[in-house]
RNA sequence: GCCGGCUUAGCUCAGCUGGUAGAGCAUCUGAUUUGUAAUCAGAGGGUCGGGGGUUCGAGUCCCUCAGCCGGCACCA
């Protein structure tokens, strides 16, 4: 007999092989049914796998979080069975669970189309009626390799050839078909459901790196039950419609065309929405301590070749040459070089100490043709960059008040806490070992006395330093990089920035490149699809539109929009010949919070009636005129305006 | 950049196996003066992304280039 223990601190004793299954059902039929894996002294396990002596086990039903986990995994792998079903001679390479489903790659000469995927998910359906049981098989390592070898699936054979030399090889069997997996899976095919569908299909390099082959992946989501994927499906609809590059049509904001490709044609409600948002950000700056200032857009390439630019980016950078003159500018792709030339001119003390430097710096890179999305990533953009420059004992400090900055500015935007990175030295780098680990140190001991929470990213650094990135998601999840702040021991060095100390001696001051929303472009677009497009009264590029209900009203709906844009409230007339139903649900549309609808008698008695968006069925407010103004007027004041109000 | 898909009116999209283009909305014109999410009627609008080819004939088939979309890779 064997004892186990579950997580309750209850015992039991079973029989020598008894498996989890066995434990599940000797409790009761109900958990035994809605058991999908088992924890076995903190192993993950099926629940057909016997135990090996006494354990302390923890069944993993259907309500926890990693059941669904497995069930995406077991769906990954149903997929490979039928792919390669149905077109012989695929090889099988790798197959996760990822965020809201799981994906396999295959390896094969011709290309897989979404037609496909009809055929594929029927064949899906009939592996799971047929209720394979999932069986663990621990293998030799050799006789694997030879085994994968000889069913000509090279990359699997490479795979366990990788794996280290004490690693258990096992393989799980669901019928015929097997595949090279740890495990650990449910007890049968059967038991994974059919809420599973196929989405896309992409290509992906094997094991991520593109000088090896280029394999297919099948994207596919899977849920507990039809319920979960009605909803998720749904959710995507959802999400589509506040894209921004959709919303940016819909609302006139800005526009892309061919010729300029990866660059943005504003348009003036886009351009007034930017213009709110570096307003904003400038009044921001200024109030924390920043000089703003404004540098060239191209620059003599010798500074980029000394910053080690040259090197790293060459192939991303616009360069600019004219038929009189031999040099070569390059269009600067950042702009930290031409601050290191601002902070130059003169003689800078200590006591200049700590200078942020801001710039909202125009800058163009090359970006891969197949990276470019939207606004969230273009060729040419502004980033509000700055540059702190500042001795090594203030580093703590400036990072500390930065990350209050940033967190202040986020939740102006009102947007939720960003994901915050850690990112250490990369292999491409410039500088010494021991310079990395002065910069590092600094910047992770300014982490933590800032109280961040962030993740560890290894070997994802700057080039010239290692960095704190801030993370927003789009709408549908999608990850997007905006805040940043780098600690650079080296640009100072390689640019000959220098200032002097007490000691009067000269030495070098540390970088601190550090920039908020990021770029302007991409933080706009996550802006637009954060509100669904319904922009707060403060950022709206229409705050209000005043609607007449009959033309008789025409010339007091002048008057009203006359004095709202006195008191400096952007307001537009429509004094077209429809009805107001029309109107109001065109605004609405158009995503303009405020409507003022003026009738005959708000003409006769001074008043409006307000008609907030995203109000339906409130009934509206009406006021006197003054009123509407006031109320207007403090509503549609820029967050940092309403604290000083 | 790589793999796959897409590109038809200002916008959103139809157009089967090749027989010289269609809807809704928008626009314009007229009528309607209207009380909180689409008033009615009429009209105009397209070298079907560019180039090349197959064919008696190409929006439809083939090649090629470009852009966009979805991934991957990249992201100072």
């Amino acid at each position: 007999m064997i004892k186990v223990t579950l997580p309750d601190g209850s015992a039991r004793e079973l029989p020598q092989g008894a498996t989890p299954l066995d434990l599940a059902n000797d409790i009761s039929k109900s958990l035994a049914k809605a058991s999908m894996f088992a924890k076995v002294n903190g192993e993950e396990w099926d629940l057909t796998r016997p135990f090996e002596g006494d354990s302390e086990v923890a069944l993993i039903t259907r309500k926890d979080d990693e059941a669904l986990e497995i069930v995406r995994h077991d769906t990954a792998h149903v997929l490979a069975q039928a792919v390669q079903d149905l077109f012989p001679g695929t090889q099988v390479t790798i197959g996760p669970a990822v965020e809201d489903g799981f994906y396999y790659d295959f390896a094969r000469e011709e290309a897989f189309s979404t037609e496909d995927f009809e055929a594929i998910e029927k064949r899906m359906r009939e592996i799971i009626d047929a209720d394979l049981p999932f069986e663990r098989e621990v293998w030799d390592r050799n006789d694997a390799i030879a085994k994968f070898e000889e069913m000509g699936e090279a990359y699997k054979a490479e795979l366990i050839r990788d794996l280290p030399e004490d690693e258990t090889i096992t393989i799980y069997r669901q019928g015929e078909w097997f595949d090279l997996c740890r495990g650990p899976h449910l007890p049968s095919t059967g038991k994974i459901g059919k809420a599973f569908k196929l989405m896309k299909l992409a290509g992906a390099y094997w094991r991520g790196d593109h000088r090896n082959a280029q394999l297919q992946r099948i994207y596919g989501t899977a849920w507990l039950d039809d319920k979960q994927l009605k909803a998720h499906l749904h959710r995507l609809e959802e999400a589509e419609k506040r894209d921004h590059r959709r919303l940016g049509k819909q609302m006139e904001l800005f526009h892309f065309q061919e010729e300029a490709q990866g660059q943005v044609f504003w348009h003036p409600a886009g351009w007034t929405l930017y213009r709110s948002v570096e307003n904003y950000m400038r009044r921001r700056l200024e109030e924390n301590g920043y000089v703003e200032i404004k540098t060239p857009q191209l620059m003599d390439r010798k500074f980029w070749e000394a910053s080690g630019h040259w090197d790293k980016y060459r192939e991303n950078m616009f360069i600019s040459s004219i038929d009189q003159e031999e040099k070569i500018l390059a269009v600067k792709p950042m702009n930290c070089p031409c601050h290191v030339q601002v902070f130059n001119q003169g003689q800078k003390s200590y006591r200049d100490l700590p200078l942020r430097m801001a710039e909202f710096g125009s800058c163009h890179r090359y970006e891969p043709s197949g990276s470019l999305h939207g606004l969230m990533r273009v060729r040419g953009f502004v980033q509000d960059d700055a540059h702190i420059f500042c001795t090594v004992d203030q580093i703590t400090d400036e990072v500390t008040a930065f990350c209050e900055l940033l967190k202040s500015v986020y939740e102006d935007f009102g947007f939720e806490e960003p994901r915050i990175k850690f990112s250490d030295r990369p292999d491409m780098r410039v500088g010494s070992d021991e310079v990395w680990d002065k910069a590092e140190a600094a910047l992770k001991a300014a982490a933590e006395a800032s109280g961040l929470d962030y993740e560890y990213n290894p070997g994802d650094g700057a080039f010239y330093g290692p960095k704190l990135d801030f993370v927003v998601k789009d709408a549908i999840g999608r990850e997007w990089q905006t805040g940043t702040i780098q600690c650079d021991f080296n640009l100072p060095e390689r640019l000959d920035a220098a200032y002097i100390g007490e000691d009067a001696d000269k030495h070098r001051p540390v970088m601190l490149h550090r920039a908020i929303l990021g770029s302007l472009e991409r933080f706009l677009g996550v802006l637009l699809e954060n509100y669904a497009g319904k922009l707060p009264l403060w950022l709206a590029p229409r705050q209000v539109i005043v609607a007449t209900i009959t033309s008789d009203a025409d010339s007091y709906a002048e008057e009203v929009r006359s004095a709202m844009a006195d008191a400096g409230i952007r307001v537009e007339t429509d004094l077209r010949n429809e009805k107001i139903n029309y109107k109001v649900r065109e605004h609405s549309v158009g995503k303009v919070p405020v409507i003022a609808v003026v009738g005959r008698k708000e003409a006769e008695e001074g008043k409006v009636a307000l008609r907030f968006l995203g109000e339906q069925g409130k009934t509206q407010e009406i006021m006197s005129l003054d009123d509407a103004i006031a109320l207007l007027g403090e509503r549609a004041l820029a967050p940092d305006l309403k604290r000083l109000a």
